[in-house]
DNA sequence: CACAGTCTGGACCTGCTGGTCTATTTTAGT
DNA sequence: ACTAAAATAGACCAGCAGGTCCAGACTGTG
């Protein structure tokens, strides 16, 4: 990587991140070739190599990264106040669209578990990810037991690790079988368990 | 594949299956090369073709389908009777132990994103898997209910599909962190949740 | 024993893919 | 405008992994 970046290469950067994360999508990480990210972006071996020393796995890390950041973005605003019992039904409404449009394919699932085995750096990806996602809802459930919609007795920290779990395996499931029923039991059943806590 | 198997070439079929199995396991999907297994399980490529005639998407496949078996296995007895609230907790402690005991790779889960988005044979032994996991969580909560010790308008259908996204998606936070926490979260709260609707 | 089919071994081929290298063009700062 | 650094292009390389092939050793059945 050069010392410093210009306007356009940070463009070109980006350029290329946006084009391999198109064709993972498209095609699945396995799949996906340097060569397919240049075709795509319009860009040679030079310009990639020349952003990313490191190759293939330092691309395929910017990628998570990016990814992870657009998980939690597509559930804004809802994810980010959970302080009514509408919206955490409307939180629900959002998670299952982002990923009934997603489709079958679970980019940063791949990506960790192809990058996990040998780069530490990708398991922190993840990490942080579900980090801040259980953190919001924690706040979300602390919210409703201040307000006295939820039991001030029931365990907010266990709870929101035990709704993230849900939400992830439900996602899961949608990829591998293209259903969102799981998905759904999953975050219906999770709802009902906090008005239930009551 | 030749028409008739003798017993000594079933016998070796099974090794090979074996072998890939735990290098997958040691090893993981992607860094599990033909000629690995090869070196395992004392065989030759001619061997291998002989019988996967169709290469390395059919051993796979095959591997898969024993991956899945075991997954049930290693849950009984106590997922196959379910009748009572401390029969749902040596489930618990069963399902916590077998994916504490695996560890951070999973292989079927690798498998079926390698194969599924190829084969339509790979997305049915997921199916499968699913269904029948399911429905022996279904019974055990109806069995539950007829005893009295859930509450009968209980959604079983839909509290069975979340109880089982939930552990799903343990296993997978467990896969990429290494901590079981959310796997016991999400079965923690699963089974409060079966006793608090009473 | 014969012989047909199965089993085994391993050399070999080939396509692909990540990665290197060098030459050329463009940009930014003085 | 000059120059140093950055950006771009794409030919080229090397290794590897999946797959092919054929020759030879077993096996079991009439």
């Amino acid at each position: 990587m050069p010392k410093a970046l210009t306007a356009k290469g940070t463009a070109t950067r980006q350029r290329i991140i946006d084009g391999a994360a198109a064709e993972i999508h498209d095609r699945g990480v396995l799949a996906t070739t340097l060569d397919d990210v240049c075709r795509r972006t319009a860009t040679s071996k030079g310009q990639l190599f020349h952003y990313f020393p490191d190759g293939r796995e330092e691309l395929l890390l910017a990628v998570a990264e990016r990814e992870a950041e657009r998980v939690l973005e597509d559930q804004q605003p809802h994810l980010g106040q959970l302080t009514t019992w509408s919206a955490w039904e409307s939180w629900r409404d959002a998670v299952v669209l982002r990923y009934q449009r997603q489709g079958m394919n679970c980019p940063l699932g791949v990506l960790i578990t192809e990058l996990g085995r040998s780069t530490p750096a990708a398991q922190l990806v993840t990490a942080r990810l579900i980090e801040r996602w259980e953190h919001q809802l924690l706040v979300g459930i602390r919210e409703m037991q201040r307000h006295g919609h939820v039991a001030e007795g029931l365990d907010a920290k266990r709870t929101a690790a035990a709704i993230l779990a849900a939400v992830q395996g439900g996602v899961t499931i949608l990829m591998s079988t293209g259903s969102s029923a799981h998905l759904e039991a999953a975050l219906d059943t999770s709802l009902l368990f906090l008005r239930l806590a009551h």
